[in-house]
DNA sequence: ATAGAAGCGGAGGAATTCACTCCGCTTTGT
DNA sequence: ACAAAGCGGAGTGAATTCCTCCGCTTCTAT
């Protein structure tokens, strides 16, 4: 084992530039386009040519690894943190929240996070990771008597899913629109109320909506 | 005006075999990969040469109107059938299951539905036939106090999404999964309630959900 | 200041995918 | 049995994507 092939030297200083600025292209191209979207794409937000992506990322595995590892990790202490609130139901409830527009805001950590979108073994299965923690939280919430009891892990990232979806194709018009149907989701989550959750926000304007539906990328 | 250059002489035998077979595949083809689907799909699941194809439905649109003009007229019968029921309550309820149901069932046909997917002048704007009916629906289920006073007639369509998303990337492994979420939308749209609803469908199992993403189309 | 290493851009090759045409052969109807 | 109608699918052209290559530019160390 000689001399480890990385961090040789350091980079040139306008190659460490031009490294920042793709990262920073990435992450905006990555979140709209997804896991699978076009280096090409990544070069011309960048503002650099595709020779430099290639040359600095060869493969795009480093580019998503450089780019997620922080994120999931993140997202697992979130998941953490809600799982230790004093009040289990109230750390689903943020739990949910939170989790749902962080992956509303970004198509592939939602593809890393909630499929094996992610082949490596890096940040392998934060699924796996999570499952245990989000368990915990239900079956305190469940003890408590705030959630029903029918309600499973599994349901989580469906949870997650729809919300994020709904987000994809309203959230360029109105921002924050899934939070209605979140609002919703939350109140039949619960074992028994009496008062609906008064909705955070207003309606979408039919305007808006055509104008989301329109612009809705597939 | 002379003579209409449609309908002139009827098809030869075997042509009208294989339009039927045409617009049974598009049927298939067209639910699972939406309106932007491929002709050479179409052609390929028919069995027949792309230029059968191309001969019979000179205009993508054609092939579309044909599909789909009954299926949205069904569409808006069961909204009106939906808004005539005792309980309006109930007529949502059903509105939305059924809704939920075919749009999962058929991408293009949601794309049709929830968006300005069909150009046409034929079947145009679903959505405004729909509105009035649907919002009686609403404003009957308010009045009756079942129905939560925040919900908005665009809300339904939100619904719709989030629900026939899931369906997308679940159906092929549970078929009713999706009826979950949609029990637990139910529950959190009532202004108030004591039990929840039992969920009519088992938790997806861990392998399946795994499958369910990894196949996932897009 | 300058030589040489490091880095850069982006044209362009190869592969894929899709829409759509064309024409030699086959099937049908009379 | 023969003309008209229809058929298949190879093939063209236009996009789109990945990725390489190489002449030119910029940086850094001396």
């Amino acid at each position: 084992m000689a001399d480890d092939p990385k961090d040789q030297r350091p980079l040139r200083a306008d190659a460490r530039r031009n490294r920042e600025r793709i990262l920073d292209a990435a992450a905006v191209v990555f979140a709209r386009d997804g896991l699978e979207a076009s280096l090409d794409a990544v070069a011309a937000e960048a503002g650099v040519g595709v020779g430099t992506v290639y040359r600095r990322f060869p493969e795009r595995e480093m580019l998503v690894t450089e780019l997620f590892t922080a994120k999931i990790d993140s997202f697992v202490e979130l998941a953490e943190e809600c799982a230790a609130m004093e009040d289990p139901w109230q750390g689903l409830v943020r739990f949910l929240s939170e989790a749902s527009r962080r992956q509303g805001e970004d198509l592939a950590f939602r593809e890393i996070v909630l499929g094996p979108g992610a082949t490596s073994e890096m940040m392998d299965m934060p699924r796996q990771r999570l499952a245990p923690i989000v368990g915990r939280m239900i079956e305190g919430a469940k003890a408590n008597g705030d959630l029903r009891e029918d309600f499973d892990v599994l349901d989580v990232p469906l949870v997650e899913i729809m919300l994020a979806r709904l987000n994809d194709l309203t959230g360029r018009v109105s921002a924050d629109l899934w939070r209605r149907m979140l609002t919703v989701v939350i109140d039949g989550l619960r074992r028994d109320r009496d008062q609906a959750t008064p909705m955070p926000v207003d309606p979408i304007r039919p305007l808006d909506y055509a104008a989301a539906i329109t612009n809705a990328r597939r």
